[in-house]
DNA sequence: GATCTCCGTTCAGATTTCGAACTCAGGTTC
DNA sequence: GAACCTGAGTTCGAAATCTGAACGGAGATC
């Protein structure tokens, strides 16, 4: 299977790392949700090529993860801000989060914390079940084939 | 930044990525979860090169992701679990599932369902705060610097 | 002993990705 | 108005990565 062809998979992992699997994409979205906004400051927290930065950008803007705005005329600047459909990301980074603070933070413990403006408390993420509210772990879930697991083409 | 320096970032997420925001690792990791063990079934379900699938698996094995161990002698042959570490990466499946079920399903809805052994249901992950159960959203969450933010490297 | 399976390794060549320098348009400074 | 700055890209050669295909080897099967 080559890169491009993962889109088209009957799967819901490969259509999302389709978009958001590149290497530089998920640390792009992270400043995202840490406020970054211009290409200019992407590109000097992430310090890499330009022409990453552009190319991301624009895949993210094409998937509707982004939205690219004039922030002034005069000379026409844009800002990248997340979407709905990009702040439905916010699990995967937060989980991708948890997952690092947890086998990777060393001595010195985590590298950032996040409060949770709810109850006021440093948190991390669980995650329950939709139904039933409990907590789900790798072993309390059944995968099956599910109704767009067969998308047969027509030739007619 | 180069690739490979992105596991001395002080940031989780950046850590994280260093090890599983390769194009094809969480690919695989998706099949490992699925119950996937052995070398010819990762290679011939994703239809890449046997060199990618090799270089993935040490690369896991070697962050302690999956468990390389014999099932049989004569010859020996092994297969690839997913160590505890390994299924804690769940939350991140779970999360990039749903969004791609959430985003990309399409008409016939989405290519697999997963049921909750604890109650039969359906459903899909919900993040909640970990100290007081309510439901976070992007926009619940204020990251501020942790412990581990400025480790200073000594040079005693 | 020929062939098959499973699990890799190797290597040349194609493809992609990257970094550095360049462009461009407008604004600011003096 | 000349020199310089800033934000946002583009270009292009070099470097990394991926592919496909062949090879190896250790036992099993016929």
């Amino acid at each position: 299977m080559k890169w491009d062809e993962l889109a088209q998979e009957p799967c819901s992992v490969a259509r999302s790392l389709a978009v958001i699997g590149d290497r530089w994409t998920l640390m792009i979205l992270r400043d995202a949700f840490l406020g970054l906004r211009r290409f200019e400051a992407f590109q000097a927290r992430l310090g890499i090529s330009r022409s990453i930065v552009t190319e991301r950008l624009n895949l993210l803007v094409a998937e509707g993860v982004l939205e690219r705005r004039p922030y002034q005329d005069r000379p026409v600047r844009h800002e990248y801000r997340l979407t709905a459909k990009g702040l439905d990301l916010h699990p995967v980074i937060m989980a991708i989060v948890d997952w690092g603070d947890r086998h990777y933070a060393g001595e010195a413990g985590p590298p950032m914390l996040r409060r949770h403006k709810g109850c006021g408390c440093d948190f991390h993420a669980v995650q329950v079940c939709s139904e039933c509210g409990e907590p789900v772990t790798a072993r309390d879930v059944e995968a099956r084939p599910g109704p767009g697991a067969a998308t047969v083409r027509s030739f007619t």
